[in-house]
DNA sequence: TTCAGAAGGATTTTT
DNA sequence: TCCTTCTGAA
């Protein structure tokens, strides 16, 4: 694109933010205000004006999905010669930086990247080693107090100082020891990355100074979730030209909970003296009455600069509401909707929950309903085992040093080398001051082990040294082989079940990505640092129909039609969120949820939702945001109930719906308190349908009390008892 | 050492 | 409900 074509789309706020190219810029945006699509602009126009290149540009994301799409949005308009800008997330600018850099923090390059599987493992170690119980303090509990404890920057002893925890003597010994694990193990945690990287900036000087002054220009957006280090990177990088421009939207700051730092946002202008403050209040994805409804729900919030969104989408429609009496009931609801705009043309649905358990229903439901969708996050296909235990050997050949993806698979395919063994392994490790693998070699080298446990430990010894040239080859070529060395195949293969096929499948998967990078020419370590930083949100196909998501995988996304499931007390707000602050964000999540609705959003929730399998004893709430939402904006759609009473036709064919036992049960306490005991329409010898099983009989009907039991014959299928069981039926 | 079965425990949200 | 951990037998 040319002389400035690209300016023209923009309203006067996004205009100014785009060409004010000097020095600190705050843009206070709100939802749907075109925040990411500003700073994009503003990448293009910095190159398409010739104020800096692109190299000297960094945009920095919140996730590698949004980059990839800021990345290629920039392509578009770029004319096709230009190199393109580095857009990348923190984490992944970090590891860059430390990949160069890292020696001089006493770590060596090929370090290890941890994610929290591995932290958990690594603690469980040092729980043994330390002899802690895990009933004393849990090691959920370490975890998380020292993943905080980093988000604040505080190292062990500073942690010993400002805690106030009652654990906190017991948890400094464990982090220290942590902390020394992983250095003796060449690797960084998730929170290192980040904290790492700002020591070294703030130690060695010229180091910084070599990225402050590569970078002129540093964009950052979804600047409410930044934490402290985050904050601390982008002071050190525009600590020499100041040209740093922050898009956020306080009302949509929901990480918290990871250290994110809403002052961060308020307090720009004093970090950054100078800074010139735009705010882009027109939204130009939702109707105004959704986002009437999302401004009544989070102006209950004290801790909010407060803005007031408008749009010329004047009205709209009503915002829905359905209450369900169980997670199934209210699954079905959507997908009966889902199908319906569907068939009508709509292209892109997406159900937002608070939860990943939500997800459950309503994927049994959509399959039932043979309506396609996709799920975004859950079990990630990198959390696999088998994916895991791959990616383990591959960062063993990489680190040498790594215990963690030593111990992951030592004896992984059973190789006998048990617990026993390994014991005795991390014994010698210790007391020779060696690292496992070496502890592995010394103990061949010199006879330690008996002669079975010997053997063992040679073979696998064997493998990895073998496999040490692959290091070198193709990824997709390292990754067959060592699965193929390793037995790991064959180990699947002998296995033959159907599981077993689903893991080899997966780990075809992988090296089709593997390949991927195989054909850029891109080494080992590409592959290991960015399926390590891999996230959930990566997975969102924008092609997809529906999408399944947790609210906090929304953020940053639109749809024209939104299904917010799931509006009950305990779930949204959440029950472990209880403080006023956490209250807070429960709410700018649901503000989020509403906000990313363009033409409709359907609310619902359960009036009793089963946790773990067992039934909730209680009826529960609605969510207080719903009451927070004005009236006049909600139509309340008939209950299962009232949909069945309602369409119920005197005489001729009647066609009734009962979605659940539950309102089976529902509708015979309201014939008995009208007419005294009059049936439910079930009787021996009806004709019935059942969308699971299809046509059959009734052979009987029971009523003990508030239960209905039916005995019903499908032809072909024999019969069967409807119980309390979610039976679909239908009178026909 | 490994496997199978039983028991117990847990669950927010994520780079 | 599902997943991890524990226990005992082969």
């Amino acid at each position: 694109m040319s002389g400035g074509d690209y300016l023209n789309e923009l309203n006067d706020q996004q205009r100014f933010a785009v060409t004010h190219t000097e020095g600190p810029l705050l843009i206070l945006a709100g939802a749907g205000s075109g925040k990411t699509r500003t700073i994009t602009y503003k990448v293009v126009h910095l190159i398409a004006q010739g104020i800096c290149r692109s190299e000297n540009i960094l945009a920095v994301t919140f996730t590698n999905k949004a980059a990839e799409e800021m990345r290629s949005r920039i392509e578009r308009l770029l004319p096709p010669v230009e190199s393109l800008p580095l857009v990348s997330t923190f984490h992944s600018f970090a590891v860059r930086v430390l990949r160069r850099h890292a020696d001089r923090l006493g770590w060596r390059r090929d370090f290890s990247i941890f994610d929290e599987d591995d932290q958990k493992s690594i603690l469980k170690r040092i729980y043994e080693e330390l002899h802690l119980d895990d009933a004393e303090v849990p090691i959920r509990k370490s975890q998380s107090t020292i993943g905080s404890a980093k988000n604040k920057a505080w190292d062990p002893d500073q942690y010993m100082q400002k805690s106030e925890d009652f654990d906190a003597a017991l948890i400094y010994r464990v982090y220290q020891r942590y902390e020394r694990y992983l250095k003796e193990s060449n690797g960084f945690d998730f929170d290192d990355l980040l904290l790492k990287t700002v020591e070294l900036f703030s130690r060695f000087p010229e180091v910084r100074e070599l990225y402050a002054r590569r970078f002129t220009h540093v964009l950052i957006d979804e600047y409410q979730d930044t934490n402290l280090p985050q904050f601390e990177m982008a002071r050190h990088l525009a600590s020499i030209h100041h040209n740093i421009t922050a898009v956020g939207d306080e009302d949509q700051s929901i990480y918290r909970f990871r250290g994110a730092d809403i002052n961060n946002i308020l307090r720009f202008e004093r970090d950054f003296p100078g800074a010139v403050i735009v705010k882009l209040e027109q939204n130009y994805r939702s109707t105004q009455n959704i986002l009437d409804a999302a401004g009544a729900v989070v102006s209950n919030n004290l801790k909010r600069k407060g803005k007031v969104l408008w749009t010329d989408k004047v009205g709209g429609e009503a915002l829905e509401l359905f209450i369900a009496n169980d997670a199934t009931e209210e699954a079905e609801y959507a997908t009966r909707r889902m199908r319906e705009y569907l068939a009508g043309g709509e292209s892109r649905i997406a159900v937002l929950y608070r939860t990943n358990f939500q997800s459950r229903q309503f994927e049994e439901v959509l399959r039932r309903f043979q309506v396609p969708y996709r799920l975004v996050g859950s079990v990630s296909f990198y959390s696999r085992k088998e994916i895991k235990d791959a990616l383990a050997y591959l960062r063993l050949l990489n680190n040498p040093d790594d215990p963690v993806s030593l111990l992951r698979v030592i004896n992984e395919p059973p190789r006998g080398i048990g617990r026993t063994s390994v014991d005795r392994l991390i014994d010698h490790a210790r007391t020779s001051k060696l690292n496992l693998w070496q502890a592995l070699e010394d103990a061949l080298a010199s006879q330690l082990f008996p002669g079975r446990m010997h053997l063992a430990l040679e073979r696998f010894a064997k493998i990895m040294r073998e496999a040490a040239a692959l290091k070198e080859f193709p990824v997709h070529v390292a990754l067959e082989s060592i699965l193929e060395a390793s037995g790991y195949i064959a180990a699947l293969k002998e296995e033959a079940t159907e599981e077993a096929e689903d893991r080899m499948l997966n780990l075809r998967e992988l090296v089709t990505v593997a390949e991927e990078y195989s054909r850029r020419g891109q080494p080992l370590q590409d592959f290991l640092d960015s399926t390590a930083l891999h996230a959930d949100s990566d997975d969102y196909d924008p092609n997809a129909p529906v999408t399944l998501m947790t609210l906090h995988n929304a953020k940053g996304l639109e749809f024209p039609i939104v299904f917010l499931a799931g509006c009950e007390e305990g779930v949204l707000p959440h029950s472990r969120s209880t403080s006023q602050d956490d209250l807070e964000e429960e709410r700018r999540l649901c503000y989020v949820g509403l906000t990313r609705a363009e033409k409709k959003v359907h609310l619902s929730y359960c009036r009793r939702r089963r946790f773990y399998g067992g039934d909730s004893e209680e009826m529960n709430k609605p969510s207080r945001f719903l009451s927070e939402i004005p009236a006049r904006l909600v139509e309340q759609v008939p209950s299962a109930f009232q949909q069945f009473a309602s369409r119920r036709s005197p005489g001729g064919l009647s066609i009734q719906t009962y979605n659940s036992v539950e309102s089976i049960r529902g509708f015979l306490d309201r014939k008995k308190d009208q007419k005294g005991g009059s049936k439910s329409g079930f009787k021996t010898g009806a004709a019935i349908y059942h969308e699971q099983f299809g046509r059959g009989r009734i052979l009987e009907v029971q009523e003990a009390g508030d239960d209905l039991k039916i005995t019903v014959q499908f032809p072909g299928l024999g019969i069967k008892k409807m119980l309390q069981s979610y039976a679909k039926l239908r009178l026909i």
